[in-house]
DNA sequence: ACTGTATGCTACGCTACGGTAGCGTATTAC
DNA sequence: GTAATACGCTACCGTAGCGTAGCATACAGT
């Protein structure tokens, strides 16, 4: 895939378009258990011989499924201050975790990398990337002193990502800014309490 | 199951542990789609029509093996304070997570609820009970005035949880009480510090 | 020792699924 | 209009897995 850019026949943009979201909406209901190739061809109404001819075989094509419910959190600008960089990143995390189809896949996001036999096409640590820019701006507000100097990096990664899953997966949750600043209040509050 | 208590003929003893605790390990190892019939019978040295004449089919025989995997958490006493009881339960969760199978199995303990298939002979919310005296422990102390009496429950739940789950995820982190205090600690600084 | 029962074994039928081959057809780009 | 290309369809093969039947054997309780 990746050459996405000039898909210059619309057949075959047609084609990767609908196989992929009837993979996403196999993946989302039942892990990537549910992703079977006869499945998503009968749910696309894209024929199973053209789903090989651009997924070299399932393992590739469930890569792609797993990207696909990826969320997209960007790093935060070096010109804002550490406190409010790292309300951004959990804002932005929040929101991520929030949209469709990311927040019903969660829990397969987080199992799937475990399995030995349906993680064999996945890039091995493409999950702690969507953590990176959080993992950055725990470390500035450590260096800048907005928490003690001594703050256990991968402590702290749990604690937020945690709450942040967490309500994520609970379906009553609303994932707004709102919750993302409570999450980040409730964080710095804490911290700063330590001696 | 659960006439565990006078298993009478030690065949059936032997033929029972020997397969949940195959079971147990292809769960752990590859979620729910790793536990087949035929690979547990191989492993366990048991015979497929034993474990057959023991499990209506294998989604009781998952049933069992995914509530094998369930740690077990105590309710506090009532007779410590607040704050104790809270720490307790959270110790009690840290070192629940951090047993084997269950550390290892908690992705999938997370994930195949989810599964509309694997879930069908699960008890629907048992995963939630292992959180009740966590709960149970968060409402005392609100209403003892040691956190904010208007606290969410549910809001307080997903902080701990996901603090506890996140860490044991992460096979370098230590399950103790050190954590678990930690976890708690701060916990409460950042409530106590809200108006 | 004797009887009931749990177990092991082989073989089987059925379905789902991964992956391929060949051919005809529709659509695209020129 | 024409050639290239993408697609759909049918028919396969092989494997894995669920669940069952029938029979022989080993073991438990008395």
């Amino acid at each position: 895939m990746s050459e996405s850019l000039v898909d210059v026949d619309p057949r075959v943009r047609r084609s990767r378009e609908a196989v992929l979201a009837a993979s996403v909406a196999f993946f989302v209901a039942g892990g990537p258990r549910a992703v079977t190739v006869d499945a998503v061809s009968e749910a696309s109404g894209v024929a199973k011989t053209t789903i090989y001819r651009h997924w070299r075989d399932r393992a590739h094509l469930l890569a792609d499924t797993y990207r696909a419910c990826l969320p997209v959190v960007p790093a935060p600008a070096d010109s804002v201050s550490p406190e409010t960089a790292l309300r951004d990143v959990v804002r932005s995390l929040v929101h991520g975790m929030g949209q469709e189809p990311t927040r019903s896949a969660l829990p397969h996001l987080i199992a799937t990398p475990l399995d030995p036999v349906e993680s064999a096409a996945l890039p091995p640590d493409v999950l702690d990337q969507t953590f990176s820019p959080l993992v950055a701006s725990i470390e500035r507000a450590a260096s800048a002193g907005v928490i003690p100097k001594r703050t256990d990096t991968m402590e702290a990664k749990h604690q937020l990502v945690g709450f942040i899953i967490m309500s994520a997966i609970d379906p009553t949750c609303a994932m707004n800014n709102s919750l993302a600043d409570r999450v980040t209040e409730l964080f710095l509050a804490g911290r700063q309490a330590q001696t």
